[in-house]
DNA sequence: CGATTCTTTGAAAACAGTCAATCTGTGTGG
DNA sequence: CCACACAGATTGACTGTTTTCAAAGAATCG
């Protein structure tokens, strides 16, 4: 369980207000919730699992990716704090996932279970809303995203994620921010080296 | 409205199981929709606009395409016979879609208008039910899709397209192909004759 | 038949992939 | 504290593919 004075990550405060949580509900909601710590290289779920409980980075940074039919990885996300990062398709189909989420740093994940997010559901209609907000806000963006993924050039897709996810750019090695662009870490070097040399691009 | 004898869409077989509609009740709910012919080249919208109604591909096929940062169509998709097109989020959020549908052939569409679309959800929870189970299969299945886009080769991108949908080769122009596999046309002339020439792909 | 529309081909330049080697920084153990 | 190993980043050389531009061939439709 949460201790609600000492855990506040940022998702409460929405809860809070889109929710319309009572103090009093938020610390019954909260003592269902788990702690579960990640050293750097640690997986959160592998390939052939089933995701039992949706996940909530309170602390650190996660990648989602993919084994292609080369053997490659390929990623798809990654996940700072205030992210979630989970298989809905897994969490709510009861199949095994396809996905693998790994620690990039020392990490910590706040767990609702599937059990206790379903009871939560039932009690609290507007904590299911939540939910389905942003598994549709998701959503849009996915949908979006396949035209950048589809015409996009590296180097677009390269700056586009230097403006989005700045951040990522101080924490994580590039050979992920390549996986993630779908291309070699070699390209991303060169890349890099021409948009340092042709405009004042930092 | 419709008329139950002639027009039988698939989606109404699956909607007296799923949905566990009677007769009477079909009845009703097929007056709520409206028939929308396109011909070839017609859009059924253009970004900016904000989509009303949800549409079922019931004749015809279309493609959904954005335009992109150098002013280039960039196809999505395609929605062939028993599809659904639109923009979700245009449509439950009421704002400018920055998609476009266009057919490619002498199409017929069934739209349900969002008015009637929300009293029939209100009326049938089992419809609603249905709508959201699409939406989710829809979700799943991009978020699959991204890392195909990232990290599929073009070569790769059309042999799974061949094999998902074999039978738009048959009816569409190329160029279109290769757009939805963010290349040239020429580009995809040439891996076309590079598959027949090397191995006895047809 | 003529006019679009679509597809193919050619040639040049740009770019990504691959393999191998080097360079850099970090941390560990002797 | 140094030497070493290791992970990550860069560079070089080479190959194959895509883009672009231009032009020529097909196919289709009115």
């Amino acid at each position: 369980m949460l201790n609600l004075q000492k855990a506040q990550p940022k998702f409460i405060e929405t809860l809070r207000k889109q929710a319309e949580f009572t103090d009093a509900q938020l610390e019954e909601f909260l003592k269902l919730w788990e702690v579960k710590c990640l050293k750097k290289k640690d997986h959160h779920f592998r390939a052939g699992e089933i995701c039992n409980a949706t996940a909530y980075v309170n602390k650190g940074c996660l990648r989602r990716y993919v084994i292609n039919e080369h053997d490659k990885e390929v990623i798809l996300n990654f996940a700072l704090e205030d992210w979630w990062i989970g298989d809905l398709e897994s969490f709510f189909l009861q199949k095994p996932t396809i996905y693998n989420a790994q620690a990039l740093e020392d990490s910590e994940l706040l767990l609702l279970s599937r059990e206790n997010f379903l009871k939560t559901c039932e009690q609290f209609p507007k904590y299911k809303a939540f939910h389905e907000d942003k598994i549709q806000r998701s959503h849009f963006a996915t949908l979006k995203r396949i035209s950048v993924t589809t015409s996009g050039t590296p180097e677009e897709k390269y700056l586009l994620l230097a403006q989005q996810q700045p951040q990522l750019f101080q924490r994580i090695p590039l050979h992920y921010i390549a996986s993630y662009l779908g291309i070699e870490p070699e390209s991303l070097s060169r890349l890099r080296k021409r948009l340092t040399e042709k405009p004042g691009k930092s």
